[in-house]
DNA sequence: CCCATATAGCGATAACGACG
DNA sequence: CGTCGTTATCGCTATATGGG
């Protein structure tokens, strides 16, 4: 994809592209950015062909902040700063982009794990964060578009079938219940993006199972191994995507892949600019 | 205790390479 | 080319955890 606005030293200021872009400071655009993710104000004349209003998804209900998935105050978080100076006009993307919080967490053993081959987004930053930047089509494709059906509740022991009809075995001799086959969901085409090991396309989408939101994809695990993340570091998660911007009629850029970012939360104040150039410029090193 | 959610574990299957 | 074993990928399900 040609990077946009490439050679100007300056956007286009009369091209409102994403209304969360605000001239503020870009430490405060993710705040701003979500404040105006929350409440959709109407597009200008100049809205992305492909932009419908938020307002058009239906908003889910916040969760509750818990324990397990604190949510720190957005207010104030900043951004990576290496990120906006150095590593969206490496991907090709505005420099004025704004770039959402989605969650922070820990990483766990399952996203190192070889035999998981998969990255799990904290739900409540996709229902209150990811999911107020993706447009329809996107939320589609990722399984995020229409509430996942209600998991049916597990009947007690003594409701479910087979269990009588299976009569007194003894537990080693039951008759093993194959196991359903998964459903194959596909997945919106996204990049993993970290500042240590640069870029992977992989896909990412809500499983109906688990309502997990997952990032997979071939290459996971060579990418993951990369980042050099351990089981138990705290990480933050940030979600940034270009739109198509039109101008009398004509296309400056074009929608770009969601690029989620992965950065240690202790790392954040270090730049880290040592990043292999082709890591970015070549996708298939990634 | 009940419920919701996060995490861990397991199994199915496809892809791939070695071998005859 | 066909078979077999290994590995990677993917998703279901069980378990753990914490709040009300």
């Amino acid at each position: 994809m040609p990077p946009c606005f490439a050679g100007s030293k300056r956007p286009l200021e009369m091209v409102v592209y994403d209304p969360a872009a605000t001239p503020s400071p870009s430490a405060n655009a993710a705040a701003l950015a979500l404040h105006a993710a929350a409440a959709p104000p109407p597009f200008g004349d100049f809205a992305p062909i492909s932009a419908v209003p938020l307002s058009a998804v239906p908003p889910r209900l916040p969760p509750v902040p818990t324990a397990r998935s604190p949510l720190v105050a957005d207010a104030g978080r900043e951004e990576p700063p290496c990120l906006r100076r150095h590593f969206l006009a490496e991907l090709g993307l505005r420099a004025d982009l704004p770039v959402h919080f989605v969650a922070e967490k820990f990483v766990t053993n399952t996203d190192l794990d070889g035999h998981q081959n998969r990255f799990r987004i904290p739900s409540d930053g996709v229902e209150r964060r990811l999911r107020a930047i993706l447009i329809p089509r996107e939320l589609h494709n990722a399984n995020l578009l229409h509430d996942p059906p209600p998991i049916p509740r597990k009947r007690p022991r003594h409701e479910q079938p087979d269990v009588a009809a299976e009569g007194e075995q003894p537990p080693g001799k039951r008759m093993k219940q194959p196991k359903r086959k998964g459903k194959v969901h596909g997945g919106l085409r996204m990049k993993l993006v970290d500042l240590a090991a640069g870029t992977r396309e992989l896909q990412m989408s809500q499983w109906e199972s688990s309502r997990g939101t997952i990032v997979k994809g071939e290459g996971y695990l060579d990418f993951i191994r990369r980042c050099s993340f351990k089981e138990r570091d705290a990480v933050e998660i940030w979600a940034f995507v270009q739109r198509r911007v039109r101008l009398l009629g004509s296309a400056l850029c074009d929608d770009s892949l969601l690029h989620v970012l992965v950065v240690k939360r202790n790392k954040q104040a270090r730049c880290n600019c040592l990043v292999p150039h082709e890591h970015f410029q070549n996708p298939q090193l990634n």
